[in-house]
DNA sequence: AATAGATAGTTACCCTAACTAACTATTTTA
DNA sequence: TAAAATAGTTAGTTAGGGTAACTATCTATT
C-alpha cells in the first residue's frame, strides 16, 4: 500500500458531510437548511443589509443569495426594506426570524460544545486559526 | 451587533467552498472532480477493493459509489475484476489511473505545502487531530 | 444634459454531490 | 430448502451552488 496516513486535508474533508448532515438535523425543525442558516447568522450580526453584501460575505454568488432570501421570506424568518437607492433591498429579521435564530444559536452553541467536550480549548483555538489561516492563504 | 467572533466551526465551514473549488480546479485537467479523486484515492491506497467497501469507508451511499466508479471507468481509470462471490465487483487502477493519480496526488501535495507554508508544523498536527477527534465524537 | 458604464437584483438553466426506494442476482443461515 | 442478508444497479429527488443574460437604477464623462 501507498503513503496511508491521512493528511490534515483528508481530515478536513472527510468530517464535512457527517458535519454539515448533523447540522443540518437540527436545522430541520425550523425548516432550515446550512446555507440558509449561514445567512440568517450573518443578517442577525449586521441587522441590516443588502443582499449584495450578503454575498459579497459570504462568498456565494447573487442568484444563489437571491434564491435564501426568498425561501427565508417565504418562512416568515426575514423581511425586505427598499433602500434609498431604489435598487438595493435591505434584509433583516422579523420577530419570528429572531426567535429562531436565538433558539438555534443556543441549540447549535450546545452540540458543538458536545462536539469538543474533552479537547483542549487551546488546540481548539489553534484549528480555528490555522483553518482561517489556510482561509486567506487560498483568497490571497 | 450580537456574538460576532467566528467559532471554529465557522471558519471550518467558511474554508470549504474555496478550498473543495480550488482543488477541483487543479483535479479538472483530468477530468475530474473532488467526490471521484477522494475514490481514486482509496482505491490506490487499498491496491483492489469492492464496491461496498468504498462506500463504507467513504461513508457514501452505494448508489453514489456506482455512479462515481462508472464515470472512473468512462475515464479509463479503473478496471472491474468480477470477485469469486459473483455479487463482487473488485475495482483497481488501470495503468492510465495510475499515472493520473500520481501526478495529481504530486500536484496536490504542493498544493497543499503552500497553503500551510509558513504555518507552525505542530500547529498543523493539532489541528488534523483536532478534526480527527470531531468526526469521532461526531460518529460515535 | 445625455449617454455610456457600473451596480443590485432576478430569472432561467445547468452542474456536482449526495440521498432514498425499489429492484435483481447472488450467498448465507436457520 | 426457504428466508434473510448482501452486492450492486436504476430511477427519481434534493441541497447547494454556478453562469449567462436580463431589467432597473445610479454614477460618471463628455
Amino acid at each position: 500500500m501507498n503513503n496511508l496516513e491521512p493528511t490534515l486535508f483528508d481530515s478536513y474533508r472527510d468530517l464535512y458531510r457527517p458535519y454539515v448532515n448533523a447540522v443540518n438535523n437540527r436545522l430541520a425543525k425550523h425548516q432550515l437548511y446550512t446555507s440558509q442558516w449561514v445567512v440568517l447568522r450573518l443578517i442577525s450580526i449586521k441587522e441590516s443589509c443588502t443582499l449584495a453584501e450578503l454575498a459579497k460575505e459570504t462568498r456565494v454568488e447573487k442568484p444563489s443569495v437571491t434564491r435564501i432570501i426568498q425561501k427565508l421570506m417565504e418562512l416568515g424568518y426575514v423581511e425586505i426594506k427598499q433602500g434609498e437607492d431604489k435598487r438595493e433591498k435591505y434584509v433583516q429579521l422579523t420577530e419570528r426570524g429572531a426567535e429562531v435564530y436565538a433558539s438555534l444559536q443556543l441549540e447549535l452553541s450546545s452540540f458543538f460544545n458536545e462536539l469538543t467536550v474533552g479537547i483542549d480549548s487551546e488546540d481548539l483555538e489553534t484549528t480555528r486559526v490555522v483553518l482561517n489561516q489556510i482561509l486567506q492563504k487560498l483568497l490571497s
